[in-house]
DNA sequence: CGGCGGCTTGATCGGTCTCAAGTACGGTGG
DNA sequence: CCACCGTACTTGAGACCGATCAAGCCGCCG
């Protein structure tokens, strides 16, 4: 980071640390990588990297959650995916960004290099490997978003919830990190849709909402089943 | 292929030729690896892999066209991605396949052991950083289709139009392989929606249509605001 | 000429969007 | 601790776009 981008430029005070850890890991990536990477802090809506801006970096989510999409010339805004803590993103193809992100909540970022992390690669088979690795999960998770695109509403906002609770822990209560209005994007409908299909699994007990960015799976068959997947 | 799997075994009679090309090429992949490659015939809707088969080989389109797709439990089906001569398909995460893959017509296909190439590209830094850039543009392709699902009908032909216009050659009259079913099932929409799209589009000279597979663009402006990207 | 598959066109239905109020919640200041 | 406010979420009524169901048309090949 010796000669910092307009993009890090006006955030270098936002780095805290520079990791050093030294924990053991079967990762390369995780390993040899994480003691490049800076530590930065994001709140609540504030944009990480924006379409178009230069991809001279890449990230890992440590703490919060981060939406990464695109909006079409009127608007319209379609969530990519949402990364949560362990999720590398800002992988691109050119040498721009062709999608925005942005910090969900407050959030805390790994930053590197992308300069770094392809000359590091180019000289560590492992390092190599799991960068593919990652991206062809990431590609995966693309073709699955695509497949629930053409659901009904119900089967999306079924799908999305199974989602989330699959990458939470084991337990039956997910934390939505993001609002209804994010949900919406993702999903590619309204957010009056969007709360209508949840009060519905609600009414069968599918479901139940002890607050509204809370919500406790109640019958994960009934709800595996309206996935259609 | 020394001793063939299920998947290819009941096809080695489809195998006509190794590769040995030696043209000269900027890129390590088409260099090293295509001269690994057995080109196989498939014909009109035979099936390359299907998914849950396991993913052991990648391929590369010489001649014909490729359609990926997923499908519901109910039958509903999403065509990910059409793939052109040129174009490499089969990526996966696991050890299977998540997605099936298709000849739309009579096709020639290039197929590359997933394990030769995994071990060239940890030899060869050039061969795994062609093999990275090749599923990241992937990657971008299923983020710009994930924002074509959220257009409307007219918009979404417009666009498809527009990037199959832009796969071709730089002439105006696009010869599209696949049918209006796949076309709608790529753009998840209905066969009759895409045909009454066609039509509107035709109606105010955008396209014209010489047969119902060659669409000629008479307007590229009007088309190009039609897409709303 | 007949038949079949792929494509187009028409009429109706239904799911989701839109517009418009309500309601619950979290934070702030008194 | 409570009153207030703004934001996020929910709920309702009606419009609209695309799906569905159903014919008809076209081109191709036997």
């Amino acid at each position: 980071m010796s000669t910092p981008t307009p993009v890090l430029a006006d955030r270098q005070a936002n780095i805290s640390t520079v990791r050093h850890s030294r924990m053991a890991s079967s990762y390369a990536l995780a390993g040899a990588l994480e003691m490049m990477g800076a530590s930065m802090s994001f709140s609540r809506n504030e944009e990480i990297y924006g379409e178009g801006e230069p991809a001279d970096y890449l990230y890992k989510v440590v703490r919060g959650a981060v939406r990464m999409y695109k909006v079409l010339s009127d608007g319209r805004r379609q969530i990519g995916a949402f990364y949560l803590p362990g999720d590398m993103f800002g992988l691109e193809a050119g040498a721009m960004h062709a999608s925005s992100a942005e910090a969900i909540g407050d959030s805390t970022i790994l930053v590197f290099k992308r300069s770094a992390v392809l000359a590091l690669s180019a000289r560590d088979a492992d390092v190599a490997r799991e960068l593919w690795e990652t991206t062809v999960r990431e590609l995966q998770r693309a073709h699955d978003h695509m497949l629930l695109l053409i659901k009904s509403a119900q089967e999306r906002v079924a799908s999305f919830l199974m989602e989330m609770a699959g990458r939470g822990c084991g337990i039956d209560e997910v934390a939505l990190p993001m609002s209804r209005q994010d949900i919406a994007d993702f999903l590619g409908l309204t957010i009056e849709t969007v709360s209508r299909a949840i009060g519905q699994l609600e009414d069968i007990h599918a479901i139940a909402l002890p607050s509204s960015r809370r919500i406790a799976l109640r019958n994960r068959a009934m709800l595996s089943r309206l996935t259609a997947s």
